[in-house]
DNA sequence: GATGAATGAGGCTTCATTCAT
DNA sequence: CATGAATGAAGCCTCATTCAT
């Protein structure tokens, strides 16, 4: 077979596209095995040969895409934080800061992330506590920049407002309030118990009780 | 030497209440220990053997008290649970119930469990966090406990104020949320970082918030 | 059965001893076994389950004794050295600093240690070299304190005979040479070749050569 | 493009030479890479993607060259012993053997060996050591030959010299002590301590040692 | 009751080697 | 020829738990 050079580097370019694709897939492949078998059998309980076998590779191969057990989790756990930072924070940090950004955050993450993600609920709540300092190194990190995104949100609404907070401390405080109350709800509802279907009300009996306590504090 | 049958019994009794007494002191000996080292270093890489050696008993005599390890856990989670239960439910389940309840209950966790007993925070909050399904299954009660307190708390506030809930579920929502904002306000301030000196504020603005909020969705 | 005080006390103390015996036993069972091991098969190709199964203990019991592979090398290396010292150092620290020093430290050497412990040749010279660098240390350790012994006693012989060394390195150099020569030739002679029953033979022609070799450069 | 026949061949050729000048290149590029590595990190630490690396190649090209990972030490090992018979073995192979031949022989050895290639030092004094039977075979060879350089050297001495051996072994014993003398003391002063600054003394002190062990041992 | 030596299953990880592209 | 992803056997080590003394 005789073939033009231009013909020649565009096979080679098709090839090393198609390797890289196929280097992807692995990847995600092994990610999201991964992630099932932490949300369901806990990430002590899961073993690296495990993985390897849901991913239908060998062991070798997942330590060719990740350093260790320990970076399966990590990778996750930034995955996580990266997604929930997209859909809240976007929120947040959009220019019209009002009640409103609240009210739309809760609702994203009560009626899209939970439902479609309870496993990532598992792992950012559940595996990924209290194992390695590294790991929870990336947990504060991702709690850290939640906050502060609600943070800022809830400055720049008592600026608009032209409400005072009552203490320096206010807005941090209540930044941090607001996460652990979607965490633990998301814990509550969907790992304790699978009320799943109720999820829509339990979001907006939440953010009411946010945009209440809000608007006292604030005193709007 | 030659005793009179009610001075042997005295005897015996004496030395059977002294090893009752050093029974107990064993138990909480190894129980404090545990609580030390599952805190400082970890659960999973506190060993038996460490424990063994700072309670100054050898390993077989830790089995002798505790079943096995998860048993270690679970009899702190249980002693954290009801000490949580008789400070903070004590409040909720008092007749005089109040919005004064949820600050009383706020200032006790914030003012005087948190600072006394960050290792406290550690375990149920951190350490016994997805390991074993029975060590969740206590967890889980001790929750369900707080909530329940809380949530009780609030119906009868809002018959007393002759306040309806916005759902159904609102109350059970609220409380869910306040046990949220509690555990996240206390890992985040105690264990990611140490302002253990500025709780005080903390809890008040954390407390206003809550109250807020509970006024708001009542309209009261 | 009644046993008196001082009767009970001799028991604890007797099982306490045999005890302690028990356990001398099994840490030379199982150093034993891996200096077998180590000298016949290679270090490398040893694994600690061999280790185990030649000691007719668990590996968990390996473990115990020992804190890993590492370690058993260098226990076995530490003795081997100690014996080396003993044996050879011994003449070399003795008062009557002479040429026989070294006549009796050669036949020590060739027709004791050799025959009697080829494998701890093979340690020392084969498998502990190029391991890690906690092995080489000690290696080295032994090393320079043999030579140091030799390197004394050829200062002191210099003085004794009132000759000069031609520089200021001369005795160190020959002090090494002599531990190479000694090196070599029982690995040239035990472990590549078995020519055990001519040791006899080859340390006469050794010291021969060494103690001409001394002579002529001390001019003696 | 039209070219005549020779033409043709004669491209033909020069891009065979050339392909031919790459593979060396490459089997020496890959080559020295180990060497570097082998020395410098150890034989076992050594893997054989850090030798693709450092050759800027890939693993599988380092396999096309190489049969496996002994292979490589192997090829370096022959290479060494062959440089070394080159330079020593020749001073002992010359016609006018004499003690001035030993003198040589250690001066090249000491300022010409030594401080032009520790790596090698390290590789066939340590890294080589007590690998497979394989690799120890190629070693035993080396030496062996090495030795009968030596020996040969002493044995015409005597003849030239009319001088007797007080043993059978002697020549032998004598030949395989010098090999010992020049690995330790190259060992000692160049892996365990840098003291290549000395090498000049260390020989001129090493080369008097043998020179006068062998004068006395042959009563010249 | 207390001791602590012994167990052994099971986990993580490495890395020389192969082979389809 | 070169590439580099994939393999999987093999090794080291930990540690909760047991049990004879």
């Amino acid at each position: 077979m005789v073939m033009t050079q231009s013909e020649q580097t565009e096979t080679i370019s098709r090839s090393a596209q198609r390797r890289q694709r196929e280097r992807e897939l692995r990847y995600q492949t092994i990610l999201r095995a991964s992630e099932t078998l932490f949300a369901s059998e806990g990430y002590h309980k899961t073993s690296m040969e495990r993985i390897a076998d849901l991913s239908e590779v060998s062991v070798g191969t997942v330590y060719f895409y990740f350093k260790n057990k320990e970076d399966l989790l990590i990778q996750l756990l930034d995955e996580i934080g990266f997604e929930l930072r997209d859909m809240l924070g976007a929120e947040f940090r959009k220019a019209d800061v009002s009640l409103n950004g609240f009210r739309r955050a809760g609702k994203i993450f009560f009626e899209e992330f939970c439902p479609k993600h309870p496993e990532r609920i598992a792992i950012i709540f559940r595996e990924s506590v209290g194992q390695s300092s590294l790991v929870e190194d990336h947990r504060k990190l991702i709690f850290d920049r939640l906050i502060a995104d609600v943070q800022n949100a809830l400055i720049r609404l008592g600026q608009n407002m032209k409400a005072d907070f009552p203490s320096a401390l206010s807005a941090e405080v209540m930044a941090v309030s607001i996460m652990g109350m979607f965490e633990r709800l998301a814990y509550h509802y969907l790992i304790w118990q699978d009320r799943s279907g109720e999820l829509k009300t339990i979001g907006k009996d939440a953010v009411d009780f946010i945009v209440g306590g809000i608007s006292r504090v604030l005193c709007i």
